[in-house]
DNA sequence: AACTGTGTTTCATATAGTGAAACTTTTTTT
DNA sequence: AAAAAAAGTTTCACTATATGAAACACAGTT
């Protein structure tokens, strides 16, 4: 063909369907022959292949197909000791006994992310509602972190997405990731949300490649761009040390 | 072929590739080549296109192959909150502070059993260490509530297995599956580890599918077969509300 | 330098995946 | 209830496409 990599078609029309998912928990077939630009016949045999090995399961009522807890078993694997969401937890209570405030880990998905795990400040009950909650890749402290450490890839693709807002400068953006990859860090002052900072760094695994972004956030009047900057090397260590943590 | 399914010979040759890496986390493309019985270059093309897709990444120091982080990005869509050892957490800690003991989430994987999340009995501090630890299915209350409930073709899979214990004897287990399933839980004394006892019951999702075994264990002087054949109804609730909370 | 072990690329071959269309089942509309 | 529309499934001829042998590169050993 025209590109020049040795790649299997129908693996990654396979792999196309499963990232249909993200956003989505169950679709038709119809609606992923839709998404992922293939015919309804292709797509019925690619899921049932998916299907049998435990990556893609129908639910029962609504006959949809959903992703398979296959995946699940799978993450396990990503880190030492099991599941990276419940292997990171420790350490960012850690962090959040240390600095007092709300601890989230973000990944980055397609040009969203979202947010795998959550410690609240409030010391009494952990809140889990917020976990899954989905955030555009433009605005935030996290955002910058996932864009300036990725790969170049998705800084362009983001840049040339039609749901780049209208009113946001590019340039501006674009300074903001060189400065988040010198300093290592990033902050934002009522980006995403009014009377909200937050401060993040990445976690990186031991190749060097981006995993997610490790934030602390709370209230503006709180979170002062000074302080910020002060906790920074703390939040930057403590992201590191979770890196470490993973195969 | 023989077999009357509609499926993708490249496909289920790429998933097979991926769970090779169950109790492996990195792999030469050889070792994969072997494990999968496939040709060198085959494994070669289809890990190329895993690895496009982020289900397939190389470890930068050795060059070797492992599981890719789009998997765990995947997996925060299993359940309605993000990821499922996260999302399942609160109930386990709960039931710990209603019994007292170690609560353990196990899920099935090949021939063997694998710890995806614990809460310690012990209120202090979460002991993380025996998360992602693998037991055979053969014995034990959590692998006979996995091989219950799961397709039958699991259990004609660990009877026919090499691997199957000498002198455990395949009826009397059989007996103890079917009793499984009558009751809908499964009790342990001294089985797999001396002085231990467990109860499990079954996690099953809103179809009805076996997703993970809920366990409760402690010293078998604490946790006598009457107290647990008493507490089983808990553990068998606790394990149905876990259920809803999947998608 | 020869050697075993990797990972990678090339290439002829026919297998194996494809998509149009036919067919069945389910859901919606009349 | 009947008709129509939509969703899911299967069949099948075709050739595009995945395959594996072999050859190539590129380490690390001895």
């Amino acid at each position: 063909m025209e590109d020049g990599k040795l790649t299997v078609r129908a693996v990654e029309r396979a792999l196309d369907i499963m990232l249909c998912f993200t956003g989505a928990s169950e679709l038709t077939l119809t609606e992923i022959a839709s998404r992922a630009q293939l015919h309804k016949s292709t797509v019925h045999r690619l899921l049932a292949s998916l299907e049998g090995k435990g990556f893609i399961m129908r639910d029962g009522s609504t006959d949809k197909y959903r992703l398979g807890y296959r995946l699940w078993e799978l993450s396990a694997n990503l880190s030492k000791e099991g599941d990276p969401g419940i292997i990171l937890l420790p350490e960012m209570e850690r962090l959040r006994d240390q600095l007092g405030e709300t601890i989230s880990l973000y990944v980055q998905d397609g040009l969203v992310r979202v947010r795998v795990q959550a410690v609240q400040s409030n010391h009494a009950i952990r809140r889990v509602a917020p976990v899954g909650a989905r955030m555009p890749l433009y605005v935030g402290a996290s955002s910058k972190v996932l864009v300036a450490f990725a790969e170049p890839a998705l800084q362009e693709q983001l840049l040339a997405s039609a749901d780049w807002p209208t009113g946001l400068d590019q340039t501006a953006f674009l300074q903001q990731l060189s400065d988040t990859r010198r300093a290592g860090f990033a902050t934002s002052v009522e980006e995403r949300e009014p009377g909200a900072a937050a401060v993040s760094a990445p976690v990186l695994d031991r190749g060097g490649r981006l995993v997610a972004a490790l934030a602390v956030s709370g209230p503006a009047n709180r979170l002062t761009l000074e302080l910020m900057q002060e906790q920074a090397p703390l939040i930057v260590e403590a992201a590191r040390r979770m890196g470490t943590m993973l195969r």
